[in-house]
RNA sequence: GGAAGCAUAGCUCAGCUGGGAGAGCAUCUGCCUUACAAGCAGAGGGUCAUAGGUUCGAGCCCUAUUGUUUCCACCA
């Protein structure tokens, strides 16, 4: 296919992204191929909450993803990249009330029916824009699969695992302490608790003996709960206290009698060795009090607010009841002293509320039999965490995981397919909706309560494929292949899903796991609202365009590590993307053929077969680096190829025959230089997939797309190191004129002979030009011995110039001073000597020799012939003076 | 209390399984050399946190120390 249009002299991202996402859309390039025969590879998405807008973490999350599935699409697998949101239960719904109560609203006075109907509509509302912002950046997903984790196949999976689990007695309802939100009034699972340190105190409280000989002093942070409290536990081996137990305290303000029991939750060392049981408010004390079947006495609200049972203090908030009896305390003569003490509270991971322990009826999922398997298939190498030191965190987590708690007191989310018959009391689950009562055939009430967010999370890489029916995307597509993350989530989500999919697929969901760190501001702080300091990622692609945004998300940034994101980074990518452009105008501009094709091998010139080994080089690299998850790697390693090796020194010297349409290499040149832009672009594409496509399109192509043509794999047959090694002993000469005369101050416009004294007669006369072209030669003059050189130019006209290939006379003495010149010389000297006699000593070592890898060992011989060559040229040049 | 990460040029960071340290930005010197001044050509700048150890050889592996960040944990 020939090509189709001119470049504009100025690269404007604008002006076509929006053009190209949408024509790749239309002709379907992101859906899987389901060619026959390939190997497919699938990624679902982690699914962004429709609470917000895209933010950097999602940008850097979906960038990846975005380049696994680009790279691996172009070379030839059945590749899907799934998309959807997630409801985002509490989030969602918090902001919902919210924006209720600034039009005066409660959810009581709305009710759940209504209330969920504008969830619904908050779902549409911010489901889209978010879904859009996506598509800004350029993901290839198959949009005609986008799911969301409560439309009618997620439900329908969520029901049939609940059930599941129930049958198997591995989802149970029952009383236990869990982590109560005042703000939000629902409980939290643990992975839900923020604990954050606080500065606060330790109350030392005396409960009076019954029977009026003494007291017994306990320590608490939490005073209020004092009204709680329905015993005094001491260590059993405590010889302080332990002819206590069995006997009665009194309750401090409150006046109830209860027992002082033994126990090993108190420790002798610790406080004052008496504790006090708060039973109902405490996850400790609610396992004293089923040790000693002690009565729960609840004296907080849901709102965390002293219940009535408790007139003098009914109705006051925790914090201002703990001021009202810390006075009273003080007042009765009950405090024996305050200490200060900094603390860990816990606090909801939503609204940072302090969390109150509370007993409550609750549905939790039974973690022990499920964590076995997941911790197996980490272990055993059937998932790999990128990079692996995450599996310890995994580890950590999974065998100490306790009990999930699932049920929220919230609206929005998957209500429990649980139904109640308050005619008999029966209670059964189903999936079934509208139950009628099985024992005694009344309607059934359904459990009011919602599931934890992360419940229908877990189901993701299979719901969306149409579990728990066997559909054909789940043969193609399940397990999935990778799945790109935060580390801040592996608990939540990434561990959830392992289990859930072993257990109920009886497969694990994916096989590696790329973890990625947080993109934090340019002083190194995490984005925030409350800071104000985030960046917002459709502001950058307004101005810098998405190409440059996904290089600076995806370049220098290992897995794992956290990343700054700065104006600079920004810019330089903007740069890369420009420079890019412009080369590839440059190509455009002296075009004249309109199918490239690779020239056959004895028509390439040395510079030809130079760059062509360093792309092939490059594509090495690039491919290795993508098969081992280093994107940042890959990155670069094109970043430097592009930049420093085909536009700085390729594009120079093609220059050469490029400008002169009667010159005979003028159309290999074409060829090759065509060649190997369309290999950059390929390469690049994963990473920049619009500036890429558009060049491409404006450039002879073979595919229709560059998005379905086929990535570079490296090939012996680019590769000539025999002609790089000549090529590049021109290279370091001019490198070495241009840095001399720089030295000089002479002005670039100032032209000199250059006369070179070498015995690679025939890689210097090859190149001969570009010396004229690069290192401001007039003229070039290539010979083997020095008379020949002095014929032409008297050599004490001359300043002498000593590669390991060359010595180099540029007839410039007047510029510079003989004693000068010596001193030059004899520096480069001592250094050669240095360098010659460390090699030496390094090479008569048997150690080494012996020891060292065989190429290594070479290498070293080869540095040191060159630094013999170096040396002899600049003995040579020093004795001429 | 337990665990992990990080410490490399003035700044921000790369450095893949050990073989004499790199990039971007910043600084300095020259350049509008007809793709690109968002650019080109040069230059300066590092005891790779500290102390030991393993090795022929350590930025990389081991141990300890210091600083820093993060995760986990029910400590009254």
């Amino acid at each position: 296919m020939a090509q189709t249009h001119e470049l504009p002299k100025t690269y404007s991202p604008h002006d076509f992204e929006d053009r190209l996402y949408q024509e790749w859309m239309e002709k379907g390039y992101f859906k899987p191929s389901m060619k026959k025969g390939a190997k497919s590879f699938s990624i679902v998405i982690p699914p962004p909450n429709i609470t917000g807008q895209l933010h950097m973490g999602h940008a850097l999350d979906n960038t990846l993803q975005d380049i696994l599935v680009r790279y691996k699409r172009m070379q030839g697998y059945n590749t899907l990249w799934l998309p959807g949101t997630d409801h985002a239960s509490i989030a969602t719904e918090a902001k919902i009330v919210e924006a209720m109560r600034k039009e005066g609203l409660s959810k009581d006075q709305l009710g759940r029916e209504k209330f969920l109907e504008r969830a619904w509509k908050w779902k549409e509302q911010y489901g889209g824009r978010i879904v859009s912002q996506l598509k800004k950046m350029g993901s290839s997903c198959d949009w005609s699969r986008e799911r969301f984790t409560m439309d009618e196949g997620c439900n329908k999976a969520v029901r049939e695992v609940f059930v599941r689990l129930y049958d198997k007695g591995l989802i149970y309802r029952g009383e236990r302490i869990i982590n109560w939100c005042p703000h939000c009034k629902t409980s939290i699972s643990n992975a839900e608790v923020n604990y954050e340190e606080q500065q606060s105190h330790f109350w030392h409280i005396r409960y009076p003996l019954v029977g009026g000989d003494g007291y017994l002093e306990v320590a608490t942070t939490r005073p209020e709960t004092l009204l709680g409290d329905t015993a005094v536990a001491v260590n059993p081996e405590d010889p302080r206290y332990k002819h206590l137990i069995g006997r009665y305290c009194t309750l401090p303000l409150v006046g109830r009698r209860i027992p002082i029991v033994g126990d090993e939750h108190a420790q002798l060392d610790k406080g004052t060795g008496c504790v006090k049981i708060t039973p109902a408010h405490d996850p400790n004390d609610f396992e004293v009090g089923r040790r000693h079947q002690l009565p729960m006495e609840v004296c907080l609200t849901e709102d965390a607010k002293i219940t009535d049972n408790y007139p003098k203090y009914a109705g006051m908030d925790r914090y201002e009841a703990r001021k009202a009896i810390v006075k009273d305390l003080e007042e009765g003569g009950y405090l024996a002293g305050i200490e200060d003490l900094a603390h860990e509270v816990g606090t909801c991971y939503r609204c940072n509320t302090t969390i109150e322990p509370m007993i409550s009826l609750q549905w939790f999922v039974r973690m022990e039999p499920l964590a076995g398997p997941a911790i197996e298939a980490v272990r055993n190498g059937s998932i790999r965490f990128v990079p692996e030191r995450f599996d310890k965190n995994y580890f950590h987590w999974m065998e100490n995981t306790q009990d999930w708690c699932i049920s929220r007191q919230l609206w929005w989310g998957h209500r429990i397919p649980a139904f109640y018959c308050d005619a008999c009391g029966t209670m059964t689950v189903t999936k079934e909706s509208g139950a009628v009562c099985p024992k005694c055939g009344k309607p059934m009430r359904q459990d009011p309560d919602t599931l934890d967010t992360w419940f229908s999370s877990a189901l993701w890489p299979f719901s969306t494929m149409g579990w728990p029916e066997k559909t054909e995307d789940l043969k193609t597509f399940f397990p999935t292949d990778t799945l790109v993350t935060g580390y801040d989530i592996i608990t939540f989500w990434v561990s959830r899903m392992i289990f859930s999919s072993l257990e109920y697929t009886g497969k694990i969901p994916f096989s590696t796991v790329l973890i990625h760190g947080l993109v934090r501001d340019a002083q190194g702080r995490k984005m925030s609202k409350s800071l104000g300091n985030g960046i917002d990622p459709l502001e950058i692609i307004d101005k810098y365009g998405a190409d440059a945004l996904r290089f600076a998300l995806a370049t220098g940034n290992s897995p794992g590590n956290d990343m700054r994101f700065s104006d600079e980074r920004i810019e330089a990518a903007r740069n890369f993307t420009n420079k890019l452009w412009n080369a590839s105008r440059f190509v455009r501009m002296n075009l004249s053929i309109d199918k490239v094709c690779l020239p056959d091998k004895k028509d390439l010139a040395l510079e030809d077969k130079w760059i062509l080994t360093k792309y092939n080089d490059t594509v090495r690299a690039v491919t290795g680096a993508l098969d081992k998850y280093e994107l940042g790697i890959a990155l670069n390693a094109l970043y430097d190829f592009t930049w420093d090796v085909f536009c700085d020194w390729y594009i120079e010297m093609a220059k050469v025959s490029l400008s002169d349409k009667e010159n005979a290499h003028n159309t290999v040149t074409q060829n090759v230089i065509s060649y190997v832009l369309l290999g950059i672009l390929k390469l690049l594409h994963p990473f920049m997939p619009f500036i890429t496509e558009e060049i491409y399109q404006s450039l002879p192509h073979e595919a229709p797309s560059i998005m379905i043509d086929t990535y570079p794999a490296p090939d012996k047959a680019l590769s000539f190191p025999a002609a790089c090694d000549e090529l590049e002993k021109a290279i370091s000469a001019i490198t070495a004129i241009r840095a001399r005369r720089n030295e000089m101050n002479v002005a670039p416009s100032r032209r000199s002979r250059v006369l070179i004294q070498t015995k690679y007669v025939s890689a210097f006369k090859d190149t001969a030009s570009f010396f004229v072209r690069l290192a401001s030669a007039s003229d070039v003059a290539v010979e083997t011995d020095e008379q020949a050189i002095a014929a032409v130019q008297p050599l004490d006209e001359c300043v002498s110039i000593v590669t390991d290939a060359a010595t180099v006379y540029l007839p410039m003495a007047d510029l510079v001073d003989p004693a000068k010149e010596r001193e030059r010389l004899s520096g480069e000297q001592k250094k050669m000597e240095s360098e010659i006699a460390r090699l030496e000593a390094k090479l008569s070592n048997e150690g080494f020799t012996s020891k060292a890898p065989a190429a290594v060992v070479d290498g070293e011989r080869e540095k040191l012939r060159k630094y013999k060559e170096n040396l002899e040229g600049i003995l040579a040049a020093l004795s001429k003076l």
